[in-house]
DNA sequence: GCCCAGGTATAAA
DNA sequence: TTTATACATGGG
């Protein structure tokens, strides 16, 4: 990988492999990511990013190299090296190689551990669209301005808020579980920072303290927000995939990349329903 | 109108 | 320990 200044104020990463931003931005892990023409734009630790694909290279137009380098290139998780988890995971069984080459461009977010908790609080029996309409609203109303959009308003801005001011959102019954969660977090009764690094099923049963939080938001918020690999979100696609194709197994057969084997499978059995 | 959405809390078997 | 139902809202 090479990061490329280029004078009029662009950079181009080159060389950058494993990284489709359709795959990445669109895949489920991440519902902040707007898409228009060929270009997602992002927010995450209070700054915007604008970047598009160009062949090989990705372009980003509102970043500096320093930045890049400093927040992005983590929060992309480009130090990981994907092409190797994938040979790992293939010789695991031929269905998996199959959905590990169909969705090579994957990269698992490092996302900020309290907006990954929320989102998937508010994630749950829900659909895509409106998860997305209900988090853009959150940030809008609550978030900090920044120059393309909003920052994810922290744990304390929702904790000083009510059941009334959160109409607005239209969470429905996940407006106090985003209320308890919100508390909880700011009061310091859950400490995401040291969840983080906790084992994890005790990581697993703090998080679950939390009213609306069970094992698969737990399971999100550690994969996507503290970039726990080996936790494993299991829904009810994740859970058909294995009764076929692993029976009487556990998902430590993946480790310890159970949770990237979990979204090449998700992707490909919703995409060959028939099959499971 | 109807079914369903990357679930969870609760009660009952 | 496993199985059924309500839950708020709106996308398709």
């Amino acid at each position: 990988m090479k990061i490329c200044e280029l004078p009029d104020g662009t950079l181009t990463i080159k060389n950058i492999t494993n990284f489709d931003p359709g795959q990445i931005f669109d895949c489920g892990q991440s519902f902040r990511w707007v898409k228009s023409q060929n270009e997602y734009t992002g927010t995450a630790h209070d700054k915007d990013l604008i970047l598009y694909q160009s062949g090989s290279d990705i372009i980003i137009k509102n970043s500096s190299a320093k930045d890049f380098e400093n927040i992005w290139a983590d929060y992309f998780d480009l130090k990981t090296d994907y092409n190797k988890i994938i040979n790992n995971l293939s010789g695991i069984h031929p269905t998996l190689d199959k959905a590990c080459k169909m969705y090579s461009g994957i990269r698992i977010l490092k996302q900020e551990p309290w907006e990954a908790l929320c989102s998937f609080i508010i994630s749950q029996n829900n659909n895509i669209p409106r998860i997305k309409k209900i988090i853009e609203t959150l940030c809008r109303l609550f978030g900090k301005k920044t120059n393309h959009g909003f920052s994810f308003p922290d744990a304390s801005i929702i904790a000083s808020l009510n059941l009334k001011k959160l109409e607005p959102l239209k969470a429905g019954f996940r407006a106090k579980y985003i209320l308890d969660a919100a508390k909880k977090v700011s009061f310091g009764e859950i400490k995401l920072d040291e969840i983080a690094k906790m084992p994890l099923n005790n990581a697993r049963s703090e998080l679950m303290k939390i009213v609306g939080v069970g094992s698969k938001v737990a399971d999100c918020a550690l994969l996507y927000g503290m970039h726990r690999l080996e936790a494993f979100p299991e829904d009810v696609w994740i859970k058909k995939v294995m009764h076929t194709l692993f029976p009487g197994q556990s998902s430590n057969i993946f480790a310890p990349y159970q949770g990237i084997a979990q979204q090449y499978l998700y992707h490909y059995s919703r995409m060959h329903p028939d099959e499971f």
